[in-house]
DNA sequence: GCTCGCCATGTGGTCTGGCCAATACGACGA
DNA sequence: TCGTCGTATTGGCCAGACCACATGGCGAGC
């Protein structure tokens, strides 16, 4: 079949189908929750064979916009879908552990804020400060981000737990770096992680565990969504 | 064709290509820079239809792995390091490791409970009497627990969080099962661990996600009390 | 001898059509 | 009324085929 490929445009059929897809969901004609058409269907309906069809539903997929159910149908999630219940997604590497993350630092900063200490908050304050410093400067803030979310795990007491947090952050960065350094304008970006970083902060100061866990959730799904989408 | 899914997994194919792959790559057997087998060869090797890898290519290719360029080949990416295996360090007490699957699995649970399936749960209830069976003929049960909370991992379609309770589990008994595996008494121990995964079983049955987070933790907690302070 | 353009070959891109397995749901019987 | 079983529907996977694009070698022309 192939469709209307105009002049010399060489993206590959499943990116301009998932766009497809994602237009009519943001224009509500698949709304959340619901379940769109068999893949037979749909794939009949935008005029492409169904391996091209699946090779954009798991696209999909990774993104989290869709959940397949096998035996079941596509269903549509929650484009950010929020709440004290984590999100559900699935798909590969950079999705996925962003989504361990959240798992984890949500209840490693539960565990957190039940050994608050003025020195923690002030060590806390003084990294947010940094964090800042480098964004006004123009130096990746990296390090101070990565220095606030060890800090918290370390809190813990937990030496496994800041085992694992550290080991997240350093893959996520060292998979998403190479990708996106090249574009180093972020600065807006990096002031969104810091305005949040107080937040967490604001939580783990008033001795509120779940309200630091939300907060730190959050975080990292905005983060997620700051890095690995758009 | 089809491969060899052992246990029953319930994971989709090119998922489980994708992690193929990535595994080679980090083996050296592909190395950054270079060129893997064409679709064809590469198929054919890992026994799987050309779509099924070609879908393991499209996920690859959207977390930065892998880029591919169209009449030339699949290209290695990323020289730097891929995934540091959170391996274990020294100075963890068995504690802090009880602590830290306590935090981790009651959010695995947590999130499991979203994608819960009839087939799961019959895979669960299938292991717990498996471990029951253990129990009565007085063979070590170990391989049943920890298909149970694999089990349940790998319900999240998350593999780092996979990753990350499976190492827990292994390096928990591999601290302790040499202290304590002598002791015959462990029967009790043992049914009462059978027993809390059934309270797990029954909340995701019943899709409470807070439940199932709740079971978990506490059949953690309970189990860390057996293992380690008495 | 050097350069340029053509074309054979290999590679990914896509399609058709099929069968299998899991799920959902309604009809049926206890 | 409720559980059980069959069947329609759905996604999962496969085999084979053809097309479009990149590449590199080879020969014609300079």
């Amino acid at each position: 079949m192939g469709r209307a490929r105009d002049g010399g445009e060489v993206r590959r059929l499943y990116q301009d189908v998932a766009d497809e897809i994602r237009a009519l969901i943001r224009a509500g004609q698949f709304p959340p929750q619901t379940r769109l058409p068999a893949e037979r269907d749909l794939a009949q309906q935008l005029n492409v064979s169904r391996p091209s069809l699946r090779e954009a539903l798991i696209a999909l997929e990774i993104d989290g916009t869709v959940e397949i159910r096998m035996g079941s149908g596509v269903y549509v999630l929650e484009p950010t879908d929020r709440g004290p219940t984590l999100t559900r997604a699935l798909g590969e590497s950079p999705t996925e552990l962003m989504q361990a993350r959240v798992a984890v630092e949500g209840a490693v900063a539960l565990l957190a804020c039940a050994r608050v200490s003025p020195a923690f908050l002030d060590r806390l304050g003084t990294v947010g400060t940094a964090m800042l410093g480098a964004v006004e400067a123009g130096v990746d803030p990296m390090a101070q981000d990565r220095a606030f979310h060890m800090a918290i795990a370390e809190q813990t007491g937990n030496s496994v737990l800041s085992r694992i947090v550290a080991s997240l952050f350093d893959e996520r960065y060292s998979r998403i770096s190479a990708r996106l350094s090249s574009r180093y304008e972020d600065r807006r970006s990096w002031m969104a992680a810091a305005e949040e970083h107080a937040a967490v902060l604001r939580a783990l100061a008033a001795r509120d565990s779940l309200a630091a866990q939300a907060a730190m959730t959050r975080h990292l799904q905005l983060s997620a969504e700051r890095w690995i989408d758009p």
